[in-house]
DNA sequence: TTTGTATATTGCAATATTACGATAAAGAAT
DNA sequence: ATTCTTTATCGTAATATTGCAATATACAAA
């Protein structure tokens, strides 16, 4: 118990909740923010932007990229990290998915 | 510690986090792709649906329902539980605004 | 009223996540 | 070479999530 059971479920159905997740904590929503808000990669600041610890934040930079929503790459004693669109763009297409197949089914019960 | 730090981000980010998080398992993204399958409401075969114990799915159609993913009103002695367009609209048009931000900056670095 | 059916709640074990101090690693600057 | 700066990793404590058996609840049907 504890674990989630994702041998059952369709590859599809595992990939869109591990996206979620990793997009399910208010500090890697604000990291995705701060990514947006700054036009330029190079995004050494992203620790003093967050009131979290550097180890912690260093954390959720590893489990975005783990999902894929983040591209990190060094660059010079720095890490350059950017927003990686492919991914997020899969997550809007998901959600616009759902919306246009309810939105083909008149479905008026609730 | 353990417990998220929700007091120091924006209500927009908590509000955006705790929807993904509950798109977060792939048993919820399963039932919101069953729910959208039937077209019908009444969906008290969910629990058949699933590969997981009656009181199992319960909890994550709760959890959906907290987050104002899907609506259930009570039909006799069993549930309509639909889903929460309203909700799943926010979450489309967040992504739908990442992409679009993102967009008009020609960030070229990575 | 009793029985059946559907869903919710409780309690608990297993596991995962969150957070951070301490420390490591690795390049930059002096 | 030593020091500084930046990011990562390790270890660990606190908390949350996942899953289910047992049980409760609530209505329907007989």
């Amino acid at each position: 118990m504890g674990a989630t059971k994702t041998d059952h479920f369709t590859e599809q159905q595992n990939a869109m909740a591990t996206l979620a997740k990793a997009l399910g904590h208010p500090a890697r929503i604000a990291i995705i923010d701060y990514l947006l808000k700054v036009n330029a990669c190079i995004c050494g600041d992203i620790v003093n932007e967050l009131p979290l610890a550097q180890p912690t934040v260093s954390q959720h930079l590893k489990e975005l990229k783990n999902a894929g929503i983040i591209k990190g790459e060094i660059e010079g004693n720095s890490i350059c990290y950017c927003l990686n669109m492919d991914t997020l763009q899969k997550l809007a297409h998901y959600c616009q998915s759902i919306i246009s197949t309810q939105q083909t089914q008149n479905n008026s019960c609730c």
